[in-house]
DNA sequence: CAGGCAATGTTGACAGCGGCCACATTCCGT
DNA sequence: ACGGAATGTGGCCGCTGTCAACATTGCCTG
């Protein structure tokens, strides 16, 4: 099931696990994902990784800690799903690509929603961002994994309203703020399809109402 | 505690409680205000409410189903939050009123996730509308209690658009739908202020984030 | 008014969970 | 080589949801 091995490569392992603690947060995403937050369940994620629940507590203070390092996976997933989306934008003129990509990236955002719900709902479950699952953990490393530290969605999100105001889409006075606004709107819209009311909305009324947010956050910015 | 009391009045109880499904619900909204979606828990609620653990199963199927009903009653908690501040608007000129009373609606949307952030969250926790829940048990009745059967936020924000409407200050074309972006907003950027990256914002910056998002709202219906 | 059935509440049991404890094993720096 | 630190194990407790069997009461019917 899981992707994550041990060092030595082969399923079988000895006293040590070698690489518990990625094993863990990989068994939490599996569980998340069809789970959701309350699916996070340490037991479960032990004996995933083929180890006692005990071990659990050497890489993780509780099942709060676990969880907020699975939330802050699942934010990385949402924002790698956005930057792949908008970089696949293709259009030369300035303008209107920078509009698409504004665009593709709020698509991005409630597609992530409708298409992984339990890693979207882990993703805002309440945790608070996990201290050490951020920076990469060796510093000295000559980084070859990448460059990007740890993708926030706020971040893309600034970076195509930048965009917009770069190109002059955008009136700088109106830049200030715009994120709460966009963020909001899509943000608002993934939760009520997935939680809210809108959960029954038959399909094609769905893609409208998709529509209609998205219109109305490039109308706001107009 | 809890403001339940059964038929007799008194404190004591034969062996039925006599309104053992209410106090229930009661008591589960209490858990659910401190505590969240997760603090609705059965054992809980039925000792707060005096009663074998087992009894709940006389009233809802399950735990799921008893935090429906809770998350039910969150739901017109909020509503009946916003119809009061909508309301309490006093403006004579129809326009401005309209106008008024759609920011004050959405308003009390993010004010009452703000300051019940456990009915709120519990409101959507992703369960279904319970359905014995909805209508007034005794349809009979001369019903001296509210026409209102069950608010519904939905509902209530339609209403307030409804009348821009009516007023003239939203062009009909562009009201169909509205519904979607203006929720979705005050939704979002509610969520967002309790469980996502926001949650950190210090007070004036939520504030400025609040009328930055009814604004957008706004501007988008203009 | 009496009997009986359905509604309602209780007791007991079981498995799964989070979280502690003491203990076992292995790794690594000296 | 050795000894401490890091890591993993097993046992235990209290809590939870749910099931089954049983007890009590309300109320309808005759």
């Amino acid at each position: 099931m899981s992707q994550v091995e041990n060092p030595r490569g082969g399923a079988e392992r000895g006293y040590h696990h070698g690489n518990l603690r990625e094993a863990l947060v990989a068994a939490g995403m599996e569980l998340a994902r069809t789970g959701g937050p309350n699916a996070v369940v340490l037991r479960a994620a032990s004996r995933h990784a083929g180890v006692s629940h005990n071990a659990v507590y050497r890489h993780f203070a509780n099942q709060e800690d676990l969880l907020a390092a699975v939330a802050q996976r699942c934010l990385t997933q949402l924002s790698e799903l956005m930057i792949e989306r908008m970089e696949r934008i293709a259009i030369r003129r300035r303008v209107p690509r920078a509009s698409a990509r504004l665009g593709a990236v709020g698509r991005a955002y409630i597609d992530f929603a409708r298409s992984e719900p339990g890693w979207f709902r882990t993703a805002f479950s309440s945790a608070r961002p996990h201290p050490a699952d951020g920076p990469a953990p060796e510093p000295p490393t000559s980084d070859a994994t990448g460059a990007a530290p740890v993708p926030n969605p706020y971040d893309v999100l600034s970076a195509a309203l930048d965009e917009l105001v770069e190109v002059g889409a955008l009136a700088r006075e109106r830049r200030n703020g715009a994120e709460y606004a966009a963020w909001s709107a899509v943000h608002g819209l993934s939760s009520l399809l997935l939680d809210g009311p809108l959960r029954e909305l038959p399909e094609p009324e769905i893609e409208r109402a998709i529509d209609i947010v998205l219109g109305a956050i490039a109308r706001s910015l107009a």
